[in-house]
DNA sequence: AAGCGCAATGCAAGCGATTTCCTCAGTTGC
DNA sequence: GCAACTGAGGAAATCGCTTGCATTGCGCTT
């Protein structure tokens, strides 16, 4: 039982004005008359009218949608980012709209690029963009922010933190608390902060003098916790095992704990543990979690204020956001 | 460097035909000849052409654009039915717009009522809706379902489980290994969903024999890690202390089993713990969660079937998805 | 007193699609 | 052989809003 909805005459005819008027008493954005305005107003309010968000953008152009494009919505790390934006965005009158691309996929790129292209004002992307020209391409077209992930060598404007240096840090703790052999659990190298982390890791080590040794690394297919369980089994292999291990994310560590309880192993006592993000689970997991805290609400709202500076016609540079090593139980 | 927007008048004058011929051949709502179809399919290839939402919007009156109203997003619960239902609604043809009231709560209704009312063709809802009169009114205006959470008496369609049967089965289950005092920490009693496991919890101890002590029945805040924990002060102040807990939420029971250990208790050796819906965590937490596991990508995707039922016309009525109790450590 | 500027408002032209009529051929049916 | 039908495609109205341009008073300057 779709209700009527009124339109802008009705509006203008029951107060008596134009509909121009009617307009700029909405958009505010010539005087009207207290006398006029109070008229239309009265008038909007017996007919619960609201503005067709179709009409407006047609002839603005402009529909205050924000895209954010999320590889998972299953990671609460992205979910933690896009509750920073959907905060953020609210503040400036913008709504923010995620998009799991992991849900959606199924659907072919199709329906994703019409909505990035034509009905958002601007993009917050999360996702790993490298080796994928179209959508590279729609970056450069419009207003468009990366955060979090991003290609180093591009100029589409991006808020991250130093992962390179974050991983130093967390390595570098553990070798200030005397381990020697430690592991690197390590996600897609296809993907930046993975080089990254593990540069950071190497740099921590070689800084160090200790010897980067490749049976200490394993790379994971994916971020679930299967993937961290798995992860432990070659590691556990080795001649020399780890006596710590560096995971690049909760998740990832999360299941590597997983792993060594089930090889009998104790967390930290055996084997410590740190990981990487600060997702609310972290803290709450047993052993909690040593990790590398990401800023994720700031990430998510600083990638805001650079979309809307962007779509102001700024040219916001790249944005470093701190990190925070948070000692806990697991190392 | 906003790219040009081809229109679809240059399509038409590129291809030689009428904008109706264009749109014939977008829509597919009149046969076009082979010929000029190619014609038509080569210019919008060359231009790059994409319709506007906004243009199509206007004349069509739809979107292709699901609200879904998620009360929090940090919550994996509704993160998950989310998924289930972008999954779904990708497949039809339509997109899921989630919106985390918790994060947009700055900006008031006014924001949201123009999206939920204007710009999605339907709503799909997981909020609790007693006691908000202009979010009921618009509940019954248009197509609407609600989702896990509902008002028994309204006569908007849900999808949900049966609370109450669930709350008995896992009672029940804790019963049947030979507890005798069960608590139960529950959630906000202004929420249905809590006063159903309430009643399921009761009516399995009456079943038994057993008493109803209000001293065991704790009700939180709200529902995250620390309100759990909170619970437990409570329950072990008792003269004489449950041997079990029933939790309305896995979030809760994580809660309440750090809450157990910090006191010194271990699970399920000095007390046994049930959760309540099965996200992800509660398989990989330790010790891991016996459960009652809600299906929730069948829930968003029920909830994305019959919201298109609705808004074709159709009056789906109530649809109960079964649960399922998980067997793990805690219990 | 003529002229000016300005506040307040209306008129009407878009914005970009879809869709309802029409028209024009070329078939059919009888 | 002619009316009726059908397939293909065009012209123009329409959807709801914003906004540039025009108009009208009216108070002030010179």
């Amino acid at each position: 039982m779709p209700a009527p909805k009124p339109s802008i005459d009705a509006v203008a005819s029951l107060a008596g004005v134009s509909t121009a008027t009617v307009s700029r008493v909405l958009t505010g954005s010539k005087p009207v008359a207290d006398e006029t305005r109070a008229r239309v107003q009265a008038a909007i309010q017996s007919l619960g009218f609201q503005a067709s968000p179709f009409g407006r953008g047609l002839s603005t152009g402009r529909s205050q949608l924000l895209l954010v494009l999320v590889p998972s919505g299953a990671n609460p790390y992205f979910a933690e980012i896009v509750r920073g934006a959907s905060a953020q965005a609210s503040l400036q009158g913008y709504t923010v709209l995620p998009m799991d691309l992991e849900a959606v996929s199924g659907a072919g790129d199709a329906s994703l690029q019409l909505l990035a292209g034509m009905m958002a004002d601007g993009v917050i992307n999360l996702m790993p963009l490298a080796g994928r020209p179209s959508w590279l391409g729609m970056a450069h077209d419009r207003p468009w922010v990366n955060c979090s992930e991003f290609s180093p060598d591009d100029d589409v404007p991006h808020v991250s933190i130093d992962h390179a240096q974050a991983a130093t840090d967390a390595v570098q703790y553990l070798i200030n608390r005397g381990h020697r052999r430690i592991a690197l659990v390590n996600g897609d190298e296809r993907l930046l902060y993975a080089r990254q982390r593990r540069l950071g890791y190497e740099v921590a080590l070689q800084r160090a003098g200790l010897p980067v040794e490749p049976g200490l690394r394993v790379t994971t297919l994916a971020n679930h916790y299967a993937d961290g369980s798995q992860a432990v089994a070659a590691l556990l292999s080795q001649v020399a095992p780890p006596t710590a291990v560096f995971a690049v994310s909760d998740t990832l560590a999360i299941g590597v704990i997983k792993g060594l309880r089930r090889a009998g192993l104790r967390v930290p006592d055996d084997m410590a543990v740190v990981g990487f993000d600060d997702v609310p689970i972290a803290e709450v997991f047993e052993p909690s979690l040593t990790t590398i805290a990401q800023p994720m609400l700031a990430l998510g709202a600083a990638a805001v204020d650079m979309l809307l500076a962007r779509m102001a016609g700024q040219s916001p540079g790249h944005r470093v956001l701190p990190h925070r090593l948070v000692l806990r139980e697991s190392a």
